[in-house]
DNA sequence: TAAGATTTGGCAGAACCTGCCAACAGAGCG
DNA sequence: CGCTCTGTTGGCAGGTTCTGCCAAATCTTA
């Protein structure tokens, strides 16, 4: 990972359809070598995959919840089981694990608050040994880039 | 906005670089109208873009933190200043207007801890107007997917 | 300085995208 | 029921892009 590979990964995180040969002269290279570089980030997992990024309320998932949750126990299996619950559920899109008061951080989206409801009674309280829940809604989004820092 | 544009819409979730004859292929269509239905997406914009998803770590950026914060004053002017402040910032990737007790949430990106204290005491303090702040660093990642659940 | 290893650049065949036009499907109306 | 109008679909051809290979160039190391 030298400063080209981390070039061409910034390119891409701001816009990830860009054509090999786009790529290659923005990054200074003929486009085989760039394609060879990207295709190596990829093999190794530096770059996991590329995805369409989404306006969540047209697609018709207008609200944006961050879920923080404690466990009663932290024994092997309680964890195991929250997380293996967790990646199941589809309106979960991120799950974190934090240092401090709360042990995990969800990124929920679902279309109603009755929805919202029905996640938290009917899935997350279900999985059994939740010690408390923390909910905050998003009310709007002040930035939001996939582009990383330049690093020295 | 039907069902077979959220169709599209989850597949490039899913893959951001699919090709065209792939996604048609996926969601029944022929490839001219998909490619149609995508750019009215992309005009419309539902669809903001498409980038790379890339491993913080691998790319020199180890230690991921949700940082929220709260202002003193919420009038207009401070408000103004915060927000256009955080958004020159590069290692802050997203910034989200929260209810509850904190007004904002950040998710800052940094090679290392002293790098994440020049941060807070240089950045984000040198704001001016700033209440309190919570750190919480992230341990570790349960699951982080783009693709939104199937909606009815 | 020379040998070895790695990276780069260019080329040709295959795959893909793009913009156009004709054909189809569905709603509304006489 | 049939007609028209609107919106969507499918196919085609020229242009662009990707892919896998080999030779040339660059960088290390002794």
């Amino acid at each position: 990972m030298d400063s080209k590979d981390r070039q061409i990964i910034r390119a891409l995180q701001a816009n990830g359809r860009m054509t090999n040969q786009d790529l290659a002269e923005k990054v200074n290279l003929s486009p085989s070598p760039c394609l060879r570089r990207l295709r190596i980030l990829e093999e190794s997992g530096a770059i996991r995959g590329f995805s369409a990024d989404v306006d969540a309320k047209a697609y018709g998932l207008p609200i944006t919840v961050f879920v923080r949750i404690r466990l009663e126990r932290h024994n092997e299996e309680d964890v195991r089981r929250f997380e293996s619950r967790v990646m199941g559920f589809d309106e979960v899109l991120e799950c974190h694990v934090l240092t401090g008061a709360f042990d995990y951080q969800l990124r929920v989206v679902v279309p109603d608050l009755d929805a919202y409801e029905d996640f938290i009674r009917n899935r997350i309280h279900r999985i059994g040994g939740i010690a408390s829940i923390d909910t905050t809604f998003v009310y709007g989004t002040v930035k939001k880039t996939s582009v990383f820092p330049a690093i020295a």
